[in-house]
RNA sequence: GGAGAGGUGGCUGAGUGGUCGAAAGCACCUUCCUGCUAAGAAGACGUACGGGGUUAACCUGUACCGAGGGUUCGAAUCCCUCCCUCUCCGCCA
């Protein structure tokens, strides 16, 4: 949710927003809807003051009660007219201001899709390998890490089923990821993942994102798509003593907490896009890392900047060659400011291939969801929130697989990750 | 899933149709008193949005007693729906 005041003093600012966003709003409607609720508000306001006033005097004025309850009856009437054309007015203003989008940071580059999306840099080495590479679908049949067959018989297309080394290196990614963000003071979190409507509302995947996440039964609830709904969520409504500092460079502090699950997503508008293999699949683990840090464009900046550097180490450290990018418009989130991927070698893709994204929102989710903190001058203001993958699996196994493979169809173990597979240096055969 | 109880201000907790934005206590803040170890006295003390104001103090309007709807001239208080919490039973990893 946006400042509706933010709105009024900068519209062209959010015409353009909604232009490169490429989201359906009428920014001139809100603006006269915002005046009508407005102005009836005041009307609604007056009424009621005025029935009261009237209604005080039934009492206080014994000897004319019939007369008062006569007149508090004709501005009773002339009130229901005006709340139900205040009501219908707000429930508009409500819809719209949900799909205001929140503003791109500078330097984001425009575009209507991932293709516009812009490389800052790559780092690591691509190893153009002596024998012919084996793509992670064959590493992992041969080294008998993956049932796909069997999966797809149980949940259908896209399902997988990880065995063996294959249930063990991703696992061991997962545990290894999670270390590596709680030695930077990340609290772990393994948060609710049926969540309700309103969850998935105020982090911003609803409207506009209901066609990805499954929804359950009982019509209440849907699956998370990633463990951020739950950790924001749970901090609704909740205003954090101690979260000072806007703008005291390093003096500032921040709540980071290392969500660990299992996502959910429906892939729509996917279909047929990577029906092969573990890179588009319904149902994955992930190690994400969700920021609360104080309202100041400066800070969330750094915060991002951390949250991207702490990805790489991870990536750096499983001796993976990747690049990272800076989202375009038309590929970010209705309420994200600024976004980065990382994109990390695929061989058998030919491809750097997004396996982590980075994203600041500012306030837009903790407007939705009430999340405040008390700032160094004792008001309340909404904190920022930022996001970021730690690890995704099994995504990364395709990396890890196909970068480290051997000409025996043996797989390397970087050394990052040797302790979490009892010491063993290669996996396979 | 069944039965019952309940959701009031930072906390505890009164309040069953008007004098209630809400008693009392605790906490917090200010001042006074006192030198002392959960001392005493007085006062201030909710949030959001709007109006006035030397835009600060302050004055004032509306809304908010889990959420939404209804009854009524008037609702924290009565009715309905939903959400959540607690207790007991059942079931279960």
């Amino acid at each position: 949710m946006i400042d509706i005041e933010l709105i009024r003093n900068n519209p062209d600012a959010f015409k353009q927003a909604i232009a490169t966003k490429r989201i359906n709003l009428d920014l001139d409607r809100l603006l006269i809807v915002d005046e009508e609720r407005r102005l009836l508000g005041k009307e609604v306001n007056l009424l009621r003051e005025q029935r009261n006033r009237t209604s005080d005097l039934v009492t206080s004025d014994g000897p004319n009660r019939a007369s008062h309850i006569a007149h508090s009856k004709e501005i009773g009437a002339a009130l229901v007219i005006k709340e139900s054309e205040l009501k219908a007015v707000e429930l508009e203003y409500h819809k719209l201001m949900a799909h205001v989008p929140g503003l791109p940071a500078e330097g984001v580059p425009e575009g209507a899709d991932d293709s516009g999306n812009v490389e800052i840099y790559r780092l690591g080495e691509v190893v153009k390998r002596p024998f012919k590479e084996r793509d992670h679908i064959e590493l992992a049949l041969l080294n008998r890490m993956v049932d796909f067959e069997g999966a797809r018989f149980a949940a259908g297309s896209r399902a997988y089923g990880l065995i063996g080394d294959g249930a063990l290196l991703e696992l061991a990614v997962l545990r290894f990821a999670l270390d590596h963000v709680l030695a930077k003071g990340f609290t772990a979190v393994l948060p609710p993942l049926m969540v309700n409507e309103a969850a998935m509302f105020g982090t911003g995947y609803f409207p506009l994102g209901e066609d990805n996440a499954y929804e359950l039964e009982d019509g209440k609830r849907y699956l998370t798509g990633t463990s951020e709904v739950g950790i924001v969520a749970m901090q609704a409504n909740r205003t954090f003593d101690g979260l000072a500092g806007a703008g005291a460079g390093e003096g500032y502090s921040a709540l980071r907490f290392a969500g660990i699950s299992t996502c959910f997503r429906r892939e729509a508008g996917a279909a047929g896009r990577d029906t092969k293999g573990l890179y588009r699949v319904h149902q994955f683990q992930k190690v994400e890392q969700v920021v609360f840090c104080a309202n100041d464009a400066e800070v969330s900046e750094q915060e991002h900047l951390r949250l991207l550097k702490n990805s790489e180490e991870i990536v750096q450290a499983l001796e993976l060659p990747y690049r990272v990018v800076a989202v375009c418009t038309g590929d970010m989130g209705l309420g994200q400011v600024r976004k980065h991927d990382i994109e990390t070698w695929m061989p058998s893709r030919g491809a750097y291939c997004e396996t982590h994204s980075c994203s600041t929102f500012h306030d837009f989710q903790a407007r939705r969801l009430g999340i405040r903190y008390i700032d160094g001058d004792g008001k309340k203001k909404y904190v920022h929130t930022l996001n970021n993958t730690a690890i995704a699996s099994p995504r990364i196994l395709i990396a890890l697989l196909e970068n480290h493979q051997n000409q025996d169809g043996t797989i390397n173990v970087p050394k990052a990750l040797q302790p979490y597979l009892g010491g063993r240096e290669v996996l396979g055969l």
